[in-house]
DNA sequence: AACACGGGGGG
DNA sequence: CCCCCAGTGTT
């Protein structure tokens, strides 16, 4: 029997009940597989329910407003996801009569909607023939093949997805593609494969040599750089403060935050933000006490961020870097989405105020 | 081809 | 502390 005959028999005894299988709407397809992206099932899950609660069809999703959408992804990282379902939405609604692309082509058109995802889509969604390749694939078919080249090279991924596509089941290529990449996420795992449950242990080379444990090869990621940042938690005679919202591009974009930035060598912390706000913002502060320290790890760096309680001295805030800014109550900065530091300030604020009574 | 882009989970 | 994750877009 081949591989793909038995999976697909594991596959429709052990699938898990996730809340994207109950229908094969497109919508629903897209709206997970754009979720799923760098981020695991178990994370998605949630916030699949509320998304779909709050935007029920992609017209009522076009409708929203981009911060709304934004709020409801706060926490799921990686934004530029959230502004591009959004940019999907309004054109499947307004220029596709409502109606996805059904082939890979069609698909990859639509921002957001990469090789993996056109896969995804075309071959859930609407049964077609089309390849896909996660990390979990990778990881399955490096050990299938035994393969000892670094899966990290492009040139290594792109005969991978020769073998995907030559691999693929043709009479239900949905199905075989979920089941390769569940496969992946329960037994397959990075660590401590389960290969006594393993449906396909008999076609794996990696186990017939038991090298699974070295496989994929991968060459390992250089460590990360940590950088000082100033935050102002900035407030006005009214009890309210200022909250600054980040361009659409970039890191957080659309964003609320406390408005700041990166402390350039030897400068001190309270130079650096008074610096920031000048910038960002042309106003002058008096800066106060340290109000809380907080710890985040990003991809590609870690940050310390210092927030600290101020003044306006002079001057009224102008949007020069910043979207937009506004002076809101502490009870309103939950209508506001933000990144997990700024909340993890908002949480030190909310602990505080309860111990003032 | 290399890099930017979040955050949570697990060893 | 490290690595991993149903990747995409930009340069």
């Amino acid at each position: 029997m081949t591989f793909q005959t038995e999976l697909l028999q594991w596959y429709d005894r052990f699938a898990a009940p996730l809340p994207w299988r109950t229908t094969a709407d497109p919508y629903r397809v897209w709206l997970s597989e754009i979720m799923l992206q760098q981020t695991q099932v178990e994370t998605v899950i949630p916030y699949f329910e509320r998304f779909l609660a709050a935007y029920p069809t992609v017209q009522a999703l076009a409708d929203a407003p981009l911060d709304d959408v934004l709020k409801q992804w706060e926490g799921l990282g990686y934004y530029s996801r959230a502004r591009n379902l959004h940019r999907t939405a309004q054109r499947v609604a307004h220029d596709l009569n409502g109606q996805f692309p059904h082939t890979v082509d069609g698909l990859l058109k639509l921002p957001g909607i990469g090789r993996y995802t056109a896969g995804a889509i075309s071959s859930i969604a609407f049964g077609q023939a089309a390849p896909l390749l996660d990390g979990n694939v990778i990881r399955v078919f490096a050990r299938l093949t035994d393969l000892p080249d670094d899966v990290t090279q492009a040139a290594v991924k792109d005969r991978l997805w020769d073998l995907a596509e030559e691999w693929l089941h043709p009479e239900r290529p949905g199905d075989y593609n979920q089941a390769l990449m569940e496969l992946g996420r329960v037994v397959c795992k990075p660590r401590h494969p389960v290969c006594a449950d393993c449906p396909i242990q008999a076609h794996c080379q990696a186990f017939a040599h038991s090298t699974q444990a070295e496989r994929p090869v991968k060459t390992p990621r250089p460590g990360t750089p940590h950088y000082d940042v100033a935050a102002g938690m900035v407030w006005d005679e009214a009890g309210r403060v200022l909250i600054a919202q980040r361009p659409l591009d970039g890191l957080l974009g659309g964003l609320w935050e406390f408005p700041g930035g990166k402390a350039e060598a030897g400068e001190e912390l309270p130079d650096c933000l008074r610096r920031e706000l000048q910038e960002e913002l042309g106003i002058e502060v008096e800066v106060g006490e340290l109000f809380t320290v907080v710890q985040h790890a990003f991809t590609h760096f870690r940050i310390t961020l210092h927030a600290f309680t101020c003044r306006i001295a002079q001057g009224e805030p102008r949007a020069l870097e910043v979207r937009d800014w506004k002076w809101v109550l502490p009870d309103e900065l939950s209508q506001y989405s933000f990144g997990k530091a700024d909340r993890d300030v908002i949480k030190a604020l909310e602990s505080r105020r309860g111990m003032l009574f």
